[in-house]
RNA sequence: GGCCGGGUAGCUCAGUUGGUAGAGCAGGGGACUGAAAAUCCCCGUGUCGGGGGUUCAACUCCCUCCCCGGCCA
């Protein structure tokens, strides 16, 4: 028995397959997404109902406040410790890099330093110093590519030693699993419903009440897809209309990148989830 | 039927005194090793409505036809 991973863009129906073929086989579904873990962001991330996790046990969702930290490593762990119970498990989610995280592992390097990554953050010309430290991911990253500057910036303060040297000497051995990536033909039309459709089921009541509860509009999960242009709509005066448009196009685009990545992981779209489940699960 | 506007990228439109075209929006490709729904890079050949003419050269000027909108009959 190994793992059945299903996953793909957004709105492409991951959930409702995961549910079925869970259900079917008494299998745990462990959600590969890195905004269903935070509590009281259920609308807009298209969590998991109640009802849907009364049928299947979940795990890693409503992990974390908006405002607490949660990376990759944090994901693997909740997939490891998933697995470590023995039954079968459904890996459903659209955050490629996170399964890539549990297929290939992460390089053995110290955690976010989130006092250290404000410092480095400050800096005028961090790509420069970069290149001081460590030349081969200098010259690999763009200039303008801040995040992952100031990443391999911080390895080298906290360990002396470069991060390109770490992953040299990683040698990533792939994880057996049995991938699935869903996928749909009209999906763009699928992303506009849905951002519509979870307006109608109180989308701009969740952000306006996360944001009376006093979490900050510039956190993690604050700053993306939709609720990054409701939190707009609401304090800085952006029409719905806008704020509905933004959040389908910036959805659409997020899909295009999940498939991207998916590709860059090796996998293509299609692919039967039943089959796939059957050779997972026996 | 007559007059006036329009017909240029998937959409909305620019296009100076003729030198085979460019913005916005949309769309697409790629990178990615503890922030990943984040961060970053790249991508515009289109019968300029059709045909003819003038010219070394026409999206641009002339003729003609077609289509869309408005006004007048």
């Amino acid at each position: 028995m190994k793992p059945l991973v299903i996953t793909g863009p957004t709105a492409a129906g991951k959930s409702a397959g995961a549910l079925a073929i869970a259900e079917e086989y008494g299998a745990t579904i462990v959600a590969m997404d890195a905004m269903t873990v935070y509590r009281g962001m259920d609308i807009g991330t298209a969590k998991p109902t109640p009802e849907d996790r009364r049928r299947v046990p979940h795990r890693g969702l409503d992990l974390r406040k908006p405002t607490e930290s949660f990376a990759a490593v944090d994901f693997v762990a909740v997939a490891e410790a998933a697995l470590a119970e023995g039954g079968p498990v459904v890996m459903c989610g659209g955050t490629p890099f996170y399964l890539r995280a549990f297929l290939d592992g992460l390089v053995p390097a110290p955690p976010a330093d989130a006092a250290l990554r404000a410092e480095l953050s400050a800096l005028e010309d961090p790509w420069t110093r970069l290149q001081a430290v460590d030349p081969v991911l200098a010259a690999r990253l763009h200039p303008n590519d801040r995040v992952r500057i100031v990443r391999g910036l911080e390895v080298h303060a906290l360990t002396g030693t470069p991060l390109s040297a770490l992953h040299a000497s990683d040698q990533p051995v792939r994880r057996d699993c049995e991938v699935v990536w869903v996928d749909h033909p009209s999906l763009n039309e699928r992303i506009d419903a849905r951002v519509l459709g979870m307006i109608d089921a109180g989308y701009v009541q969740e952000v306006a009440g996360l944001l009376e509860s006093g979490v900050p509009r510039d956190c993690k999960p604050m700053l993306s897809l939709g609720y990054k242009h409701l939190a707009a709509h609401l304090l800085d005066g952006v029409a719905i209309e806008e704020a509905v448009r933004l959040t389908q196009r910036d959805s659409r685009t997020f899909a295009r990148k999940q498939r991207t990545f998916l590709r860059g992981l090796g996998f293509l779209p299609g692919g039967s989830v039943a089959e796939a489940a059957a050779r997972a699960f026996g």
